[in-house]
DNA sequence: GTGGTCTAGACCACA
DNA sequence: GTGGTCTAGACCACG
């Protein structure tokens, strides 16, 4: 049981984010077989109709797809699983890029800033 | 009359990380007062509730004082204001770290991709 | 309260359904508000989430907006909805060629089969 | 091998209709075998069970007959698939004037727009 | 007041 | 067994 959720985001898509993760990281590979709704609600501690809907929205972005009976599967449609990926990245470091120009950062002081926050991190 | 909110975040905090963003970039200047409520209402077509909101998050977060019967003002305490940029920076930084680190990407390739991504937007 | 649902398709899609056809058929205009979740449940005769179901798909298409705390409205694209009428008409007319198509149909019998079937309705 | 079902509907009602339509078309005569259910399976890649469910299902609309230990064949009772073809095409064009006039469509939009979809579809 | 999320528990169709 | 739908009732953030 993992019950550790920020309240800001919807648990639904916390799960569908934290899932993508492991899709995109290729810990799940296309093809695999997602744990059932109801394992998947025991697992993280939330109620099956949470996870119902994550996996919904999942199956609405193409990610993942779902065969009557059988299950939820990660898609098998590697494309759309590059494109993701390359989507989530472009999505994070537009955010980033963005959110720094707003608090007047130019261009070289945010890799500055982001070269000496990595280097802090690792002592 | 600006109506251009994005869905995803509440609208009074889009407005307060706005302000914010000025103040930290030096638009707006400690002690500088900032429109009444029912002014910025106006100016962002909003509902002055949703303003009134906005004003008490930033004076929650010290970043406005208000003085009754004058109006808000942006603090006079220019150490809130350095420590505030400075929190925001690694703010960002940290949750682009952090999404980054989700997708599976190393050090480098978060430095990389940023610069690559820095680099098209040049263009 | 309405409750005459057909059991093969969702209600929360019924009603959808229906309502795209009082938009498209321009009984409700664009910019126009809809019932509240509540009234609507009410009028429907179903829970309120099954509602909230009707609005989200309904939002996901692009139909409707939901304004925060103000409720939801018939898009003011008038251009969504031009291309749902056509979108909804061809995919009608395809379905039907196709499933004639099917039972061995040329399309001269098509025509003349539904001038017939049209012909004795009107009777 | 052939696994291309659309997700709306079962599959068993899928692989029923497909059946009806060769049978209705006379693709397959009255009296005539159809697959066992185990080389029915096989054939549309799925499981035994479903096949099971799609033959009684056209069991009980008379469609086919199944004799013990013999399999299971098209009804040699002529008016049952005179009167299915019939059935069949009069819920498709019924569904069909439905649909139209939901949308608003009056009768001679029907026709028109039928004959302008066919015209269409033959360059 | 509005929509959005979540839980609990139930029932159904499908494979 | 699987996913999908629905109800009942609750709580929350937002405007």
């Amino acid at each position: 049981m993992a019950k550790d959720f920020q309240s800001s985001k919807p648990i639904y898509i916390q799960i569908a984010d934290h899932l993508s993760s492991q899709i995109v990281r290729g810990e799940m590979r296309a093809g695999e077989k997602l744990p059932s709704v109801r394992e998947m609600a025991i697992q993280s501690g939330v109620n099956p109709n949470t996870i119902q809907r994550t996996y919904s929205e999942m199956e609405r972005m193409g990610i993942v797809e779902t065969r009557r009976g059988q299950g939820t599967f990660v898609t098998e449609n590697e494309q759309v699983l590059k494109d993701l990926k390359s989507r989530l990245q472009t999505d994070i470091i537009h955010s980033f890029v963005q959110n720094m120009k707003d608090l007047g950062y130019s261009q070289e002081e945010m890799i500055t800033g982001l070269e000496q926050y990595l280097r802090r991190e690792q002592e």
